[in-house]
DNA sequence: CTTTAATATCGCAATATTACGATAATAATT
DNA sequence: AATTATTATCGTAATATTGCGATATTAAAG
């Protein structure tokens, strides 16, 4: 136990869980933002940012990275990192998908 | 250490994050999908439905209880899960609101 | 009042996640 | 070549999550 049992989901459904797993954290949410308003930006300036340790950045960096969401560039000294525009749109829209099924229930909760 | 240090994060990045990590995982995801599907359901027909134990099963429904995006009401012996509509659509304008910030970069990543 | 059915809760084991110091790797600078 | 700056990785401790059997709770049915 202890264990996600993925083996009984679809594929979809593992899917969008692990999407969604990966902005379950709010050092991952405020890392987009700041990739978002800065335009650009490289790991370091999150360490002065955030009030994390520089290890645990790398470690969320790496898992963002993972799913395709962030793209990371090596410049120099140090990575440049950014929001693949195209994957973000589309992980908005499978987000659509899901939350535009209808969900009115007419059978009971009143 | 290993516990998520919610401090130093803003009110709304931790909702939005909390949000994000309630449906990440995948029988979270298959339950709503179900609750869609059926317009209606019991805790038992997942039971039936997905292949977990009855105690796991209400252990997840009451994580989604919890952030009020399905509602339990008792009917006799059994208990009518549904969907609340008017949050639904209120988690999916937020994650719109948090998608349709400009990510386009000029400044590096090709 | 006892039995049955449905759901919730408890307790626990297995696994995963988070965080960080220490250290390695890489590349520019001197 | 040595130094410095930046990022990645390793190892590990603390905490959280997942899953399930056992048991409690609740309400209908007999």
């Amino acid at each position: 136990m202890g264990l996600t049992r993925s083996e009984i989901f679809t594929d979809e459904q593992n899917k969008l869980a692990s999407l969604f797993k990966v902005l379950g954290h709010p050092a991952r949410v405020a890392i987009l933002q700041y990739l978002i308003n800065q335009k650009a930006c490289i790991c370091n300036d999150l360490v002065d940012e955030l009030g994390l340790a520089q290890a645990t950045i790398s470690q969320h960096l790496k898992e963002l990275k993972s799913t395709g969401i962030i793209q990371g560039t090596i410049e120099g000294k140090s990575v440049c990192y950014c929001i693949d525009e195209k994957l973000w749109k589309q992980i908005q829209a499978e987000f659509n998908a899901f939350f535009n099924q209808e969900v009115k229930v007419t059978s009971c909760c009143p």
